[in-house]
DNA sequence: CATGAATGAGTCTTCATTCAT
DNA sequence: TATGAATGAAGACTCATTCAT
């Protein structure tokens, strides 16, 4: 007795997030070049050939898990999706941002190291290149509403803090001290008056 | 007409950094891993095994250029050696720090690349720790001096802060406006009063 | 309602011509090694599983179609078995060939591009090496009554003509003017006098 | 001390060449795709990487051994390249043709299987195809000068039968009466008179 | 010192075939 | 009977490194 569609449709699901888990989990730690298809499919449990059931290549495995972060990001950003930051959505996109650092180690890991190889990806790089964008203009109009001299300065000057902030907890987890920073980060960047 | 040891010496210090210069340039625009030896060599005008003269192997180059940019990198901080940081001295060193990044784009480039990438490059990282806890020392104490509340905090925060905007002026050279920032940096960071 | 045992092996007969059908357009336009056994199961709408079920492998499925491509040849000669051609048998076997050879073009690249292997199908070839050399003897006799001088070397340049014609005509149908080639073939190597 | 430019120039032409005659002899007699680089390599007594130093890819390999048959062929035709084919020229060319059939067997059995094969090497079918078209052009020049009827499909005629032949030939060197057909040929589609 | 030919381990990828359901 | 997930052996190709000259 077969199965049906639908029992086929789920199991290649689960396997698909099975393999996405492991490989992450290795091109965080490793490195994407440094990985190989026989690393993933030993640490998936599954067999070399079998990637390429659920992958067409090790570059859109990156990318698939790439691009199911990027979706995670997304959410962090101007949750009720009205165009508008208020202050309340700015402490709640910081605490968010470095609530999902954390959980998500491995995960930024890896986009942190991949985004720093030249050449490789341009494509991952464009898709993260509209976020930020986006975010940049929200930030800048954020800015102007509190009243800030220069808001697209200061905009670059947050998101640079927050990349480097994102930066140094991902290489020092133990000592980066992320709590204490991300409340002054919040008082001295979120609220101009 | 036997050359003296110390024209040999001079000339293959020139060969190495020949070498040395050839691979940076690769290694920062097209990634470590995806540059070869023979890139290298052709770039260097020089043989494939001619390089093994001079570099032991691959990762001996990389380190060795890694090794040369930390020299820089050194002089950049705390430059009479007192083991204390004026405000002139701040300032100086966050004019220097970016006019170095802006110079020598090409070894930042290489540098972030790598410090992202786990496991490869421990014995690297390990020079950098040391140096950037001495830094962070510093800073500390600059910090305390200028009757900051947690100068701990304050000095990782402008770590971070220092990392992200390098870290985003490699991505973005063009956009980024990092003599602004410099400015806002240096007010902000520097003289707490 | 159960099928009797009849129709089941109708059934199966018509699958396994399915499948053939498949498999022979795409050995055809594709080239044996380039097709898959994927590319012929969904070319044949099954799954590949269902495949083995019909066939032990694809060596096994691509014998079978020489296979039965070879009966077609064989009806071809000596329509009346008796062992001799007249030559109003040998003209319609001229005729008849060439209509075959258009009418199952595809069938004829497949044979042609696998004769041209060595080694991979030298079973196929054993069968039809038995087929040539039955028509070959037909050929000489036929010659030898036509009162030719060399019957033998006749028959084989006769065989050599069919097969290049055969073969320019599968390489450039559009191009080669097979009708005419056929009339001239008739008259210059079936009638002796 | 090391070779000179022309030394390493020379060293790598005699290798190329090793190489290639190891490859077309399996690739003759294996099949193109039975026969793989580690197969070349061992007959050519060198390492598999090796092979990459002097051919880019398998299908340059294949694409080179087939170009330096070109040559050969080329020569066959029109000797002294006026573009007027003569009746002794004629002759001359039936028989080094079939001469050439007979020294370079390997050649001409890849040749023919390639040729056989779908879709692979489009490109070096193209260059066969010019040549070709400059060999009818010149037999449908030959045949209108021998005052022939069709000069254009007895050219025709005459270029299958002579793939035919050496299509048979290849198949069955020891029972092709290549000789005695040499003769019939030159008699029968040489000189129509 | 200098060259580039040579090696071989390792990489990604394909695909005929098997098997649990 | 029918499905497609799973396997594993094999293939083309790359590249750091060695070595004869």
């Amino acid at each position: 007795m077969p199965r049906t569609p639908e029992q086929f449709e789920k199991l290649r699901e689960e396997k698909r997030r099975q393999i996405m888990d492991a490989a992450l989990e290795l091109f965080a730690n490793e490195g994407y070049h440094s990985t190989s298809i026989s690393n993933i499919a030993m640490q998936a449990g599954i067999s070399k050939g079998l990637m390429y059931n659920y992958f067409e290549s090790k570059e859109e495995l990156v990318s698939s898990i790439i691009d199911s972060g990027i979706e995670i990001m997304e959410d962090l950003f101007d949750p009720n999706n009205d165009g508008v930051l208020t202050t309340d959505e700015f402490d709640f996109f910081v605490n968010r941002s470095f609530d999902a650092l954390a959980e998500n180690l491995s995960y930024w890991k890896l986009y942190f190291g991949i985004m720093m190889q030249p050449l490789v990806f341009e494509i991952v790089r464009e898709k993260y290149h509209k976020i930020i964008e986006g975010t940049l203009g929200l930030l800048v109009e954020y800015y102007k509403k509190q009243g800030v001299e220069d808001p697209e300065s200061e905009a670059f000057l947050f998101g640079a803090l927050m990349d480097g902030i994102s930066m140094n907890y991902i290489l020092n987890p133990d000592i980066f001290p992320l709590e204490k920073i991300k409340k002054t980060i919040i008082e001295r960047f979120g609220h101009k008056d």
